[in-house]
DNA sequence: TCCAAAAAGCTAACCGTTAGTGTTACGTTC
DNA sequence: GAACGTAACACTAACGGTTAGCTTTTTGGA
Protein backbone atom coordinates (compact mmCIF):
# COMPACT_ATOMS: atom_id res chain seq x y z
CA UNK A 1 0.00 0.00 0.00
CA UNK A 2 2.73 2.53 0.98
CA UNK A 3 2.07 6.33 2.40
CA UNK A 4 4.04 7.39 -0.44
CA UNK A 5 6.31 8.26 1.81
CA UNK A 6 7.43 11.79 0.19
CA UNK A 7 10.45 11.78 -1.81
CA UNK A 8 9.33 10.17 -4.83
CA UNK A 9 5.63 12.93 -4.69
CA UNK A 10 8.18 15.75 -3.95
CA UNK A 11 10.81 14.66 -7.02
CA UNK A 12 8.10 14.09 -9.21
CA UNK A 13 5.90 17.15 -8.64
CA UNK A 14 9.50 19.18 -9.36
CA UNK A 15 10.10 17.87 -12.23
CA UNK A 16 6.45 19.12 -12.78
CA UNK A 17 7.12 22.57 -12.04
CA UNK A 18 10.68 22.72 -13.74
CA UNK A 19 8.98 22.10 -16.69
CA UNK A 20 5.91 24.71 -16.61
CA UNK A 21 8.28 27.23 -15.32
CA UNK A 22 10.52 26.90 -18.21
CA UNK A 23 7.25 26.56 -20.39
CA UNK A 24 6.33 30.04 -19.41
CA UNK A 25 9.55 31.66 -19.17
CA UNK A 26 10.25 30.45 -23.24
CA UNK A 27 6.95 31.14 -24.07
CA UNK A 28 7.05 34.67 -22.94
CA UNK A 29 10.50 35.05 -23.88
CA UNK A 30 10.16 34.04 -27.54
CA UNK A 31 6.39 33.54 -28.15
CA UNK A 32 4.25 30.53 -27.83
CA UNK A 33 4.20 29.73 -31.28
CA UNK A 34 7.68 30.25 -32.05
CA UNK A 35 8.64 27.94 -28.92
CA UNK A 36 8.54 23.76 -29.49
CA UNK A 37 7.42 20.97 -27.75
CA UNK A 38 11.07 19.68 -28.29
CA UNK A 39 12.72 23.04 -26.72
CA UNK A 40 10.97 22.86 -23.99
CA UNK A 41 11.59 19.27 -22.85
CA UNK A 42 15.09 20.14 -24.29
CA UNK A 43 15.57 23.50 -21.64
CA UNK A 44 14.18 21.31 -18.65
CA UNK A 45 15.99 18.77 -19.48
CA UNK A 46 13.47 15.79 -19.96
CA UNK A 47 12.33 13.88 -22.51
CA UNK A 48 9.65 14.57 -24.49
CA UNK A 49 7.31 11.71 -23.37
CA UNK A 50 7.81 12.30 -19.90
CA UNK A 51 7.01 16.33 -20.64
CA UNK A 52 3.86 14.42 -21.65
CA UNK A 53 3.52 12.27 -18.71
CA UNK A 54 2.64 15.30 -16.77
CA UNK A 55 0.61 17.80 -19.40
CA UNK A 56 -1.73 16.81 -21.46
CA UNK A 57 -1.29 19.29 -24.26
CA UNK A 58 0.88 22.30 -24.53
CA UNK A 59 -1.37 24.32 -23.88
CA UNK A 60 -2.12 22.64 -20.55
CA UNK A 61 1.33 23.74 -19.58
CA UNK A 62 0.10 27.79 -19.94
CA UNK A 63 -2.42 26.63 -17.91
CA UNK A 64 -1.68 25.57 -14.65
CA UNK A 65 -3.52 26.85 -11.74
CA UNK A 66 -6.56 24.73 -14.00
CA UNK A 67 -7.54 22.65 -11.03
CA UNK A 68 -7.01 25.55 -8.55
CA UNK A 69 -9.62 27.75 -10.38
CA UNK A 70 -12.07 25.01 -10.21
CA UNK A 71 -11.71 24.54 -6.64
CA UNK A 72 -12.48 27.94 -5.79
CA UNK A 73 -15.50 28.35 -7.65
CA UNK A 74 -17.12 25.60 -6.13
CA UNK A 75 -15.69 25.81 -3.03
CA UNK A 76 -17.56 29.45 -3.08
CA UNK A 77 -20.96 27.59 -3.66
CA UNK A 78 -19.75 24.39 -0.93
CA UNK A 79 -17.80 26.55 2.03
CA UNK A 80 -20.52 29.43 2.36
CA UNK A 81 -22.31 29.66 5.67
CA UNK A 82 -25.89 28.62 6.38
CA UNK A 83 -28.43 30.80 4.62
CA UNK A 84 -26.06 32.83 2.73
CA UNK A 85 -27.57 33.46 -0.35
CA UNK A 86 -25.73 32.15 -3.60
CA UNK A 87 -25.01 35.01 -5.86
CA UNK A 88 -23.15 37.31 -3.97
CA UNK A 89 -20.86 34.42 -2.91
CA UNK A 90 -20.18 33.84 -6.51
CA UNK A 91 -19.93 37.32 -7.37
CA UNK A 92 -17.17 37.74 -4.96
CA UNK A 93 -15.33 35.18 -5.92
CA UNK A 94 -15.39 36.24 -9.59
CA UNK A 95 -14.52 39.53 -8.91
CA UNK A 96 -11.42 37.95 -7.05
CA UNK A 97 -10.46 36.15 -9.72
CA UNK A 98 -10.84 38.87 -12.13
CA UNK A 99 -8.96 41.17 -10.32
CA UNK A 100 -6.17 37.95 -10.27
CA UNK A 101 -6.08 37.43 -14.21
CA UNK A 102 -5.97 41.75 -14.52
CA UNK A 103 -3.22 42.01 -12.22
CA UNK A 104 -0.26 43.78 -13.28
CA UNK A 105 1.79 40.85 -13.05
CA UNK A 106 -0.40 38.57 -14.83
CA UNK A 107 -0.68 40.83 -17.66
CA UNK A 108 1.96 39.16 -20.22
CA UNK A 109 0.70 35.72 -19.71
CA UNK A 110 -2.77 37.17 -20.80
CA UNK A 111 -1.39 38.87 -23.76
CA UNK A 112 -0.02 35.53 -25.00
CA UNK A 113 -3.17 33.77 -24.40
CA UNK A 114 -5.33 36.40 -26.13
CA UNK A 115 -2.61 36.52 -29.21
CA UNK A 116 -2.90 32.68 -29.78
CA UNK A 117 -6.15 30.92 -31.43
CA UNK A 118 -4.94 27.38 -29.57
CA UNK A 119 -4.50 29.19 -26.28
CA UNK A 120 -8.16 31.09 -26.35
CA UNK A 121 -9.75 27.75 -27.72
CA UNK A 122 -8.25 25.72 -24.79
CA UNK A 123 -9.52 28.36 -22.12
CA UNK A 124 -12.91 28.55 -23.93
CA UNK A 125 -13.17 24.42 -23.03
CA UNK A 126 -11.81 25.09 -20.08
CA UNK A 127 -14.43 26.97 -18.82
CA UNK A 128 -17.24 24.77 -20.09
CA UNK A 129 -15.78 21.96 -17.79
CA UNK A 130 -15.41 24.69 -15.31
CA UNK A 131 -18.92 25.68 -15.40
CA UNK A 132 -20.15 21.93 -15.29
CA UNK A 133 -18.50 21.12 -12.07
CA UNK A 134 -20.17 24.66 -10.80
CA UNK A 135 -23.48 23.23 -11.98
CA UNK A 136 -23.05 20.41 -10.22
CA UNK A 137 -21.83 21.94 -6.52
CA UNK A 138 -25.24 24.12 -7.42
CA UNK A 139 -27.37 21.45 -8.23
CA UNK A 140 -25.53 19.85 -4.67
CA UNK A 141 -27.34 22.08 -2.46
CA UNK A 142 -30.78 21.04 -1.09
CA UNK A 143 -31.26 24.97 0.31
CA UNK A 144 -31.65 25.94 -3.52
CA UNK A 145 -34.38 23.52 -4.57
CA UNK A 146 -33.41 24.27 -8.62
CA UNK A 147 -33.97 22.48 -11.88
CA UNK A 148 -30.60 20.75 -13.20
CA UNK A 149 -31.45 22.62 -16.35
CA UNK A 150 -31.72 26.19 -14.33
CA UNK A 151 -28.24 25.31 -12.45
CA UNK A 152 -26.57 23.86 -15.53
CA UNK A 153 -27.61 27.46 -17.23
CA UNK A 154 -26.43 29.76 -13.84
CA UNK A 155 -23.10 28.09 -13.97
CA UNK A 156 -22.27 28.80 -17.52
CA UNK A 157 -23.95 32.80 -16.74
CA UNK A 158 -21.18 32.79 -14.16
CA UNK A 159 -18.48 31.51 -16.13
CA UNK A 160 -19.57 33.85 -18.69
CA UNK A 161 -19.17 37.21 -16.75
CA UNK A 162 -15.62 35.83 -15.98
CA UNK A 163 -15.05 35.91 -19.41
CA UNK A 164 -16.95 38.63 -20.51
CA UNK A 165 -15.67 40.87 -18.03
CA UNK A 166 -12.24 40.46 -18.41
CA UNK A 167 -12.37 41.79 -22.22
CA UNK A 168 -14.13 45.10 -21.09
CA UNK A 169 -11.78 48.20 -19.98
CA UNK A 170 -13.17 48.23 -16.58
CA UNK A 171 -13.34 44.31 -15.51
CA UNK A 172 -14.62 44.89 -12.30
CA UNK A 173 -17.25 47.24 -12.79
CA UNK A 174 -18.73 44.72 -15.88
CA UNK A 175 -18.97 42.30 -13.39
CA UNK A 176 -21.05 43.87 -11.41
CA UNK A 177 -22.99 45.03 -14.40
CA UNK A 178 -23.70 41.18 -15.83
CA UNK A 179 -24.14 39.88 -12.13
CA UNK A 180 -27.13 42.25 -11.96
CA UNK A 181 -28.49 40.30 -15.17
CA UNK A 182 -27.91 36.92 -13.24
CA UNK A 183 -29.69 37.78 -10.23
CA UNK A 184 -32.42 38.62 -12.54
CA UNK A 185 -32.31 35.38 -14.13
CA UNK A 186 -31.91 33.76 -10.84
CA UNK A 187 -34.77 35.12 -9.51
CA UNK A 188 -36.64 34.31 -12.46
CA UNK A 189 -36.23 30.52 -11.40
CA UNK A 190 -36.81 30.51 -7.82
CA UNK A 191 -39.54 27.52 -6.76
CA UNK B 1 -12.81 43.15 -62.14
CA UNK B 2 -14.81 40.30 -63.98
CA UNK B 3 -18.46 38.54 -62.98
CA UNK B 4 -16.28 35.16 -62.87
CA UNK B 5 -19.10 34.16 -65.61
CA UNK B 6 -19.72 30.61 -64.03
CA UNK B 7 -17.87 27.64 -65.06
CA UNK B 8 -14.82 28.42 -62.91
CA UNK B 9 -16.89 29.18 -59.70
CA UNK B 10 -19.31 26.10 -60.55
CA UNK B 11 -16.55 23.92 -60.72
CA UNK B 12 -15.20 25.36 -57.85
CA UNK B 13 -18.23 24.90 -55.42
CA UNK B 14 -18.44 21.48 -57.10
CA UNK B 15 -15.00 20.65 -55.47
CA UNK B 16 -15.74 22.02 -52.37
CA UNK B 17 -19.11 20.05 -51.99
CA UNK B 18 -17.28 16.81 -52.93
CA UNK B 19 -15.04 16.72 -50.38
CA UNK B 20 -17.37 17.60 -47.94
CA UNK B 21 -20.00 15.26 -48.83
CA UNK B 22 -17.06 12.66 -48.89
CA UNK B 23 -15.88 13.18 -45.34
CA UNK B 24 -18.90 13.50 -44.20
CA UNK B 25 -19.66 9.52 -45.11
CA UNK B 26 -16.31 8.48 -44.50
CA UNK B 27 -16.31 10.22 -41.23
CA UNK B 28 -20.14 8.21 -40.77
CA UNK B 29 -19.12 4.90 -41.90
CA UNK B 30 -15.99 4.56 -40.26
CA UNK B 31 -15.36 7.31 -37.08
CA UNK B 32 -14.42 10.96 -36.86
CA UNK B 33 -10.77 9.46 -35.45
CA UNK B 34 -10.28 6.95 -37.96
CA UNK B 35 -10.59 8.53 -41.05
CA UNK B 36 -7.16 10.54 -41.84
CA UNK B 37 -7.19 13.53 -44.28
CA UNK B 38 -5.40 11.59 -46.65
CA UNK B 39 -8.45 9.58 -46.48
CA UNK B 40 -10.69 11.80 -47.39
CA UNK B 41 -8.48 13.46 -49.87
CA UNK B 42 -7.77 10.64 -51.93
CA UNK B 43 -11.33 9.36 -52.04
CA UNK B 44 -12.62 12.55 -53.50
CA UNK B 45 -9.74 12.15 -55.65
CA UNK B 46 -8.09 15.65 -55.22
CA UNK B 47 -4.66 16.56 -53.49
CA UNK B 48 -4.52 17.07 -49.52
CA UNK B 49 -3.22 20.63 -50.13
CA UNK B 50 -6.33 20.90 -52.41
CA UNK B 51 -8.99 20.18 -49.85
CA UNK B 52 -7.15 22.53 -47.31
CA UNK B 53 -7.84 25.55 -49.52
CA UNK B 54 -11.31 24.92 -49.57
CA UNK B 55 -11.70 23.99 -45.88
CA UNK B 56 -9.14 25.53 -43.04
CA UNK B 57 -9.38 22.38 -41.20
CA UNK B 58 -10.53 18.45 -40.82
CA UNK B 59 -12.98 19.59 -38.45
CA UNK B 60 -14.97 22.14 -40.64
CA UNK B 61 -15.25 19.66 -43.03
CA UNK B 62 -18.51 18.85 -39.89
CA UNK B 63 -19.46 22.29 -39.62
CA UNK B 64 -20.68 23.07 -43.19
CA UNK B 65 -23.73 24.88 -41.88
CA UNK B 66 -21.44 27.33 -40.05
CA UNK B 67 -22.12 30.33 -41.87
CA UNK B 68 -25.91 29.56 -42.33
CA UNK B 69 -26.13 29.30 -39.19
CA UNK B 70 -24.60 32.73 -38.20
CA UNK B 71 -26.90 34.05 -40.71
CA UNK B 72 -30.09 32.81 -38.86
CA UNK B 73 -29.09 34.21 -35.54
CA UNK B 74 -28.15 37.64 -36.66
CA UNK B 75 -31.55 37.79 -39.23
CA UNK B 76 -33.49 37.22 -36.35
CA UNK B 77 -32.48 40.37 -35.02
CA UNK B 78 -32.22 42.68 -37.87
CA UNK B 79 -35.03 41.52 -39.78
CA UNK B 80 -37.86 41.69 -37.15
CA UNK B 81 -40.65 44.24 -37.46
CA UNK B 82 -40.70 47.33 -36.12
CA UNK B 83 -41.24 47.43 -31.87
CA UNK B 84 -41.12 43.69 -32.43
CA UNK B 85 -39.40 42.88 -29.07
CA UNK B 86 -35.94 41.32 -29.13
CA UNK B 87 -36.35 38.19 -27.40
CA UNK B 88 -39.17 36.24 -28.59
CA UNK B 89 -37.69 36.52 -31.59
CA UNK B 90 -34.54 35.32 -30.70
CA UNK B 91 -36.35 32.51 -28.76
CA UNK B 92 -38.22 31.34 -31.94
CA UNK B 93 -35.24 31.00 -33.81
CA UNK B 94 -33.49 28.93 -31.09
CA UNK B 95 -35.99 26.34 -30.73
CA UNK B 96 -36.15 26.62 -34.80
CA UNK B 97 -32.61 26.11 -34.94
CA UNK B 98 -32.23 23.25 -31.83
CA UNK B 99 -34.98 21.23 -33.58
CA UNK B 100 -32.90 21.33 -37.00
CA UNK B 101 -30.28 20.20 -35.04
CA UNK B 102 -31.95 17.37 -33.12
CA UNK B 103 -33.97 15.96 -36.12
CA UNK B 104 -33.83 12.42 -36.68
CA UNK B 105 -31.68 12.41 -39.82
CA UNK B 106 -28.90 14.39 -38.66
CA UNK B 107 -28.75 12.44 -35.04
CA UNK B 108 -25.73 10.59 -36.78
CA UNK B 109 -23.87 13.41 -37.01
CA UNK B 110 -24.56 15.02 -33.71
CA UNK B 111 -23.45 11.96 -32.34
CA UNK B 112 -20.51 11.92 -34.02
CA UNK B 113 -19.54 15.35 -32.63
CA UNK B 114 -20.76 14.36 -28.89
CA UNK B 115 -18.09 11.78 -29.59
CA UNK B 116 -15.02 13.32 -30.25
CA UNK B 117 -13.54 16.03 -28.36
CA UNK B 118 -12.04 17.68 -31.39
CA UNK B 119 -15.01 18.49 -32.80
CA UNK B 120 -16.75 19.20 -29.51
CA UNK B 121 -14.22 22.21 -29.02
CA UNK B 122 -14.08 22.93 -31.88
CA UNK B 123 -18.18 23.47 -32.26
CA UNK B 124 -17.66 25.97 -28.97
CA UNK B 125 -15.29 28.14 -30.35
CA UNK B 126 -17.95 28.52 -33.37
CA UNK B 127 -20.12 29.54 -30.80
CA UNK B 128 -18.20 32.16 -29.46
CA UNK B 129 -18.41 33.60 -32.76
CA UNK B 130 -21.62 33.49 -33.45
CA UNK B 131 -22.42 34.96 -30.11
CA UNK B 132 -20.15 38.21 -30.97
CA UNK B 133 -21.55 38.81 -34.15
CA UNK B 134 -24.85 38.46 -32.76
CA UNK B 135 -24.02 40.82 -29.75
CA UNK B 136 -22.97 43.63 -32.78
CA UNK B 137 -26.47 42.97 -34.64
CA UNK B 138 -28.15 43.38 -30.82
CA UNK B 139 -26.03 46.55 -30.79
CA UNK B 140 -26.67 48.23 -33.76
CA UNK B 141 -30.33 48.62 -32.95
CA UNK B 142 -31.06 52.03 -32.20
CA UNK B 143 -34.21 50.85 -30.35
CA UNK B 144 -33.26 49.11 -27.63
CA UNK B 145 -30.43 51.24 -25.93
CA UNK B 146 -28.52 48.93 -24.11
CA UNK B 147 -24.39 48.84 -23.23
CA UNK B 148 -21.68 46.97 -24.53
CA UNK B 149 -21.45 44.38 -22.20
CA UNK B 150 -25.11 43.96 -21.78
CA UNK B 151 -25.49 43.14 -25.54
CA UNK B 152 -22.54 40.58 -25.51
CA UNK B 153 -23.28 39.24 -22.01
CA UNK B 154 -27.35 38.56 -23.68
CA UNK B 155 -25.76 37.01 -26.96
CA UNK B 156 -23.74 34.75 -24.73
CA UNK B 157 -26.47 33.65 -23.03
CA UNK B 158 -28.75 32.92 -26.06
CA UNK B 159 -26.16 30.46 -27.66
CA UNK B 160 -25.88 29.13 -24.21
CA UNK B 161 -29.31 28.27 -24.11
CA UNK B 162 -28.74 26.61 -27.57
CA UNK B 163 -25.76 24.60 -26.53
CA UNK B 164 -27.63 23.43 -23.50
CA UNK B 165 -30.95 22.43 -24.00
CA UNK B 166 -29.39 20.48 -27.30
CA UNK B 167 -28.33 18.29 -24.48
CA UNK B 168 -31.43 18.05 -22.17
CA UNK B 169 -33.97 15.14 -22.61
CA UNK B 170 -36.55 17.66 -23.37
CA UNK B 171 -35.17 20.11 -25.71
CA UNK B 172 -37.71 22.29 -26.60
CA UNK B 173 -38.61 22.83 -23.04
CA UNK B 174 -35.39 23.82 -22.06
CA UNK B 175 -35.14 26.34 -24.74
CA UNK B 176 -38.53 27.87 -22.98
CA UNK B 177 -37.11 27.17 -18.98
CA UNK B 178 -33.71 28.56 -20.32
CA UNK B 179 -35.33 31.91 -22.40
CA UNK B 180 -37.50 32.87 -18.93
CA UNK B 181 -34.01 33.03 -17.26
CA UNK B 182 -32.45 34.86 -20.14
CA UNK B 183 -36.09 37.36 -20.34
CA UNK B 184 -35.29 37.93 -16.93
CA UNK B 185 -31.95 39.14 -17.10
CA UNK B 186 -32.79 41.11 -20.33
CA UNK B 187 -35.06 43.57 -18.42
CA UNK B 188 -32.81 43.69 -15.85
CA UNK B 189 -30.50 46.01 -18.16
CA UNK B 190 -33.34 48.34 -19.20
CA UNK B 191 -32.34 51.76 -19.09
C1' DT C 1 20.16 -6.95 -0.53
C1' DC C 2 16.79 -7.60 -3.79
C1' DC C 3 12.20 -6.86 -5.93
C1' DA C 4 8.11 -4.45 -7.89
C1' DA C 5 6.56 -0.41 -9.42
C1' DA C 6 6.87 4.32 -10.62
C1' DA C 7 9.17 7.63 -13.25
C1' DA C 8 11.91 8.93 -16.90
C1' DG C 9 14.18 8.08 -21.26
C1' DC C 10 14.84 6.96 -26.39
C1' DT C 11 13.34 5.96 -30.97
C1' DA C 12 10.30 6.12 -34.40
C1' DA C 13 6.39 6.98 -36.08
C1' DC C 14 1.35 9.08 -36.98
C1' DC C 15 -1.41 12.82 -38.34
C1' DG C 16 -2.98 17.54 -39.24
C1' DT C 17 -1.20 21.27 -41.52
C1' DT C 18 1.78 24.37 -44.40
C1' DA C 19 5.47 26.04 -47.62
C1' DG C 20 7.37 25.82 -51.95
C1' DT C 21 6.90 24.96 -56.62
C1' DG C 22 4.93 23.75 -60.73
C1' DT C 23 0.85 22.82 -64.02
C1' DT C 24 -3.69 23.16 -65.95
C1' DA C 25 -8.02 25.43 -66.96
C1' DC C 26 -10.48 29.43 -67.32
C1' DG C 27 -11.76 34.38 -68.27
C1' DT C 28 -10.23 38.65 -70.20
C1' DT C 29 -8.19 41.62 -73.49
C1' DC C 30 -6.24 43.03 -77.55
C1' DG D 1 -8.83 33.92 -81.75
C1' DA D 2 -4.21 34.29 -79.73
C1' DA D 3 -1.80 35.79 -75.88
C1' DC D 4 -1.83 36.84 -71.15
C1' DG D 5 -2.94 36.84 -66.12
C1' DT D 6 -4.74 34.33 -62.57
C1' DA D 7 -7.46 31.05 -59.91
C1' DA D 8 -7.65 26.25 -58.94
C1' DC D 9 -5.31 22.23 -58.32
C1' DA D 10 -1.38 18.93 -57.82
C1' DC D 11 2.99 17.06 -55.87
C1' DT D 12 6.63 16.70 -52.66
C1' DA D 13 8.55 17.45 -48.48
C1' DA D 14 8.58 19.01 -44.37
C1' DC D 15 7.15 20.92 -39.53
C1' DG D 16 5.20 20.36 -34.96
C1' DG D 17 2.17 18.14 -31.53
C1' DT D 18 1.31 13.70 -29.92
C1' DT D 19 1.62 8.68 -29.00
C1' DA D 20 3.22 3.74 -29.01
C1' DG D 21 6.64 0.50 -27.79
C1' DC D 22 10.33 -0.62 -25.25
C1' DT D 23 14.48 0.12 -22.10
C1' DT D 24 16.69 2.20 -18.18
C1' DT D 25 16.88 4.48 -13.80
C1' DT D 26 15.10 5.61 -9.33
C1' DT D 27 12.62 4.71 -5.28
C1' DG D 28 10.12 2.43 -1.43
C1' DG D 29 9.50 -1.61 0.93
C1' DA D 30 10.42 -6.64 2.11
Amino acid sequence: MTVESGRRERKKAATRQKIADTALRLFLERGYDTVGIRDVAAEADVAVTTLFSHFASKEALVFEQDTAFEQRLTEAVTGRAPHEPLLPALRHEIHALVRHCTADGNAPIWDMVVGSPALREYEESMRLRHAETLAAAIAADPDLGRTTTACRTIARFVVDAYALSRETPDPQAAVDEIFEMIEAAWSATSP
